[in-house]
DNA sequence: AAGAATCCTTGACTTAGATCAAGAAGCCCT
DNA sequence: AGGGCTTCTTGATCTAAGTCAAGGATTCTT
């Protein structure tokens, strides 16, 4: 596909006319990860913000004893890096590809030109930004105030809504992936799933999980 | 003080030409809260968002029963609630005056149509939110990969960084309320300051907080 | 200054969930 | 099909921190 049409489908250039798609695909680099490799780390200085074209990026925080607190898992056409291009400087975590990956970087200072210019641009990242405050405080009180089995329940049911079928759930990530998504480990994940089952509110196969007791699965989301 | 001139000194409308900011200070209004009155309720239909002029407001989280997790502290010259001005439409969590406060109410329409006239403002939007998620960061970082121990002493390093001294801190805030800000309750707080006493790390004499040992500080909120 | 209210501390107990360890199941290779 | 991965599960143990309960210390009020 060619770069301009990439930018095109993504939500952060939405509506956004023709003639300045073309000014960003002058201004952007085409650039590919493999599985496994790391796309900036923590603290390190940032010199622009990446939207994603294809594959999968994970982006996280390690504590000094290697644990690991995935913060978002993003897939094509969600943009990432973009914090320190209006505050700080420096990217405030890690990002990984899980799969091999194909991005689009936008170099700073272009681009902050651009969005003075272009108000629909700046109007579409304070959406974006916008949502992900609504999401890390969501994530903030599941932590705080959730204990892992409501985390987990919510989380199911978030992954319902947002593909539509509520019923018949695929997890895209391994389940150690999902353990620290939810801020907890593989081990304990493990043990929780296997209680929902018996309990015949949920049944696992693999990647695939049904609901089976919609009502009991949000009584325990719930606390 | 004048409202135009309150406006003047929030970081969103800084180096706003003045035409500009009588612009804004005709589609606002003036607002008064007493101490430990509710601005607005999670869920709540979101009309505009806010600057505080005067005061203190504590945005927050709580659980069905009854646990209460602090997402922020705001002062004079902070804007809050503004999430649902551009996504979603409702408030993610509740608002409360921790002293009689004067606030200043922007309804939504007329500010997003400022915005797209006015990019500046955009600009310094865009910083805020994402120091904002910086900070979220963070706190998610600190809450899923820190102990308590660690999570009051990064805090402790935050508070001296952000005040210029720091050896000698000021609480502004009850202890309860730091408790439930660090993500715990007020008992463990209490034990766990005494415990940095009795190592000598910190002294405690009310709200005011010596530091007598940075590095050792530092080591604990390192983890 | 006395009383009330809030705020803070300390102690005994309980528990969710992490850690350690080992084995089972699924998957990708040539 | 058979080795060698990674992924997942299950069990036994340990610990940080929450709960419950009570008393001490501040601060607010009149």
């Amino acid at each position: 596909m060619k770069i301009s049409e990439e930018i095109a489908q993504a939500v952060l250039f939405h509506e956004l006319p023709a003639d300045q798609l073309e000014e960003l695909a002058v201004i952007c680099l085409d650039q590919k990860f493999d599985k496994g490799q790391i796309l900036f780390a923590e603290g390190g200085r940032a010199k622009g913000f990446y939207l994603l074209a294809a594959g999968k990026i994970k982006i996280f925080k390690l504590s000094l004893d290697g644990k690991e607190q995935i913060l978002h898992i993003f897939g094509p056409g969600e943009i990432f890096g973009e914090v320190p291009v209006f505050a700080g400087g420096n990217y405030p975590a890690n990002a990984e590809a899980l799969e091999p990956s194909r991005v689009i970087f936008f170099p700073r200072p272009a681009f902050v030109e651009l969005i003075e210019r272009h108000p629909l641009i700046a109007l579409n990242l304070l959406a974006i930004l916008c949502q992900r405050l609504r999401r890390f405080t969501h994530m903030i009180e599941d932590l705080s105030l959730k204990e892992v089995p409501g985390r987990l329940a919510a989380h199911l049911i978030y992954l319902g809504e947002r593909s539509g079928n509520t019923e018949a759930l695929e997890l895209d990530i391994t389940k150690a992936q999902l353990a620290s998504l939810l801020g907890t480990i593989p081990e304990t994940l493990s043990r929780i799933l296997a209680k929902l089952v018996q309990q015949k509110i949920i049944a696992v196969e693999g990647r695939k999980i049904r609901v089976l007791d919609r009502k009991a699965l949000e009584a325990v989301a719930a606390g």
